[in-house]
DNA sequence: GATTGTGAAAGCGTTCACAGCC
DNA sequence: GGCTGTGAACGCTTTCACAATC
């Protein structure tokens, strides 16, 4: 009851964080590293040390003054945190470009999230190989879900498909979707969306650079938010 | 002088609805409707009322009160905001399996990003088509660069190679990168930088769910954030 | 001496609530 | 009557700065 965090709310943004220390902390852990400080860590994720140590004080006193952090102890307790000390299987709708890309990317499974199955509903895909993985109907969804107790799903189809995606994945049970269609899904309460949408992020850097191109015009009014500028110097 | 928002700063969070709003403006367009209120904006995005209203009166003052907002014109200023009177060629660097993803994925061109080019450094990969792309050599960076006037590169890379790959687009010119590696870029002051990982983005659903499903074994704490649930009923 | 952990302050972003305008 | 535009209030996030600890 002392040690467990059982309980403890950790901010978004801190959670949003936490994936990126883990990374970090490991990339330490393979280097050999035993131990690292918040100055450290902070400097390798881009973000500066007080925002590290407070984020990582939400999961507990796990640093030693004068020290810093025990590399290994560390990555445990992030990955408890986390929820990262088992596998999450996940499972794509849509086999597509992208769905496709997707279920190929060793990433996932490296991280902790292998592809348990993909799904399309067009049968000039259904049986085609990717990588080791076969597409299935998307009638299969249901059993897919079953037989490997995935809570996460990716939607992957292009928009106009992408609600009927999400609706059918928490048909079949899915409590967390990854949505990369550029449409904003509705899911009932209990079912936790997120969105990566390509484009956008590609629309944003294309204000900045206009920005940037407009003050060249003019005055010398910055067009580069500050926490997107990162020195280049050591 | 007065119509134009030359100098304007627009909050970062801002910067980053307003191509969702974009997108649900060219629906509307697309469906004959020719004015919209900030509720229905909201609603269709995600957000609530007051926020479409406090964002769009960054751009300006664009709305009728009692009426709404005009779908067209609000689509120019959008657009006129967010640099998107023209066209943005792209250049990706890395021909695996995203970036070839990303190459062939027709959201880019049809949303203002053509693909300008797409390299890699493994001769294997050199020469290859991907849609109506040929691969080219990494080498063939700068030159591409030059010829379409590439302002924004994408790092589709292995992790190891990302800061390799993200050095030689800052050489060739690049002054935007979209990083999809799952490492922390450094680039020089003036470049900006966003990052895509996909990976983290299923990290951070593995949070909510563990939460969950310790939630579900002891009290009864909500494990999904608020802003993350969304109604289904209309 | 070094570094963490954390209250307090400062800065942002969101939401409220209503005056102003059509 | 309906809806926008916005000051003010609120809450979340970041940063500061320093006491506590090794």
């Amino acid at each position: 009851m002392a040690t467990t965090s059982r309980g403890r709310r950790i901010p978004e943004a801190t959670v949003a964080r936490l994936p990126v220390y883990l990374r970090i902390l490991l990339d330490q852990s393979e280097a050999g590293i035993a131990n690292v400080s918040s100055e450290e860590l902070a400097d390798l994720a881009g973000v500066n040390a007080a925002k590290v140590r407070k984020d990582l004080s939400y999961l507990g006193t796990y640093g030693t003054r004068g020290v810093g952090y025990e590399v290994e102890y560390l990555i445990y307790q992030v990955r408890r945190e986390l929820g990262l000390t088992h596998d999450w299987p996940v499972v794509i709708v849509g086999a597509g470009n992208l769905g496709q890309a997707l279920a190929g990317y060793g990433g996932f499974r490296q991280r902790g999230f292998p592809v348990a199955g993909i799904v399309d509903n067009d049968p000039a895909k259904v049986g085609s190989l990717i990588g080791d993985i076969r597409v299935r109907d998307v009638a299969d969804l249901a059993e897919i879900v079953r037989d490997h107790k995935v809570s996460i799903g990716i939607v992957a189809t292009p928009g106009p498909a992408a609600q009927e995606a999400a609706d059918q994945l928490v048909a079949a049970g899915v409590t967390s979707i990854l949505n990369f269609a550029p449409v904003v899904l509705n899911a009932p309460p209990g079912v936790n969306v997120r969105k990566v949408d390509l484009a956008v992020e590609l629309q944003i850097l294309s204000y900045y650079e206009q920005r940037r191109a407009a003050a060249a015009a003019g005055s010398s009014l910055h067009a580069v938010p500050a926490g997107s500028r990162r020195g280049a110097s050591a």
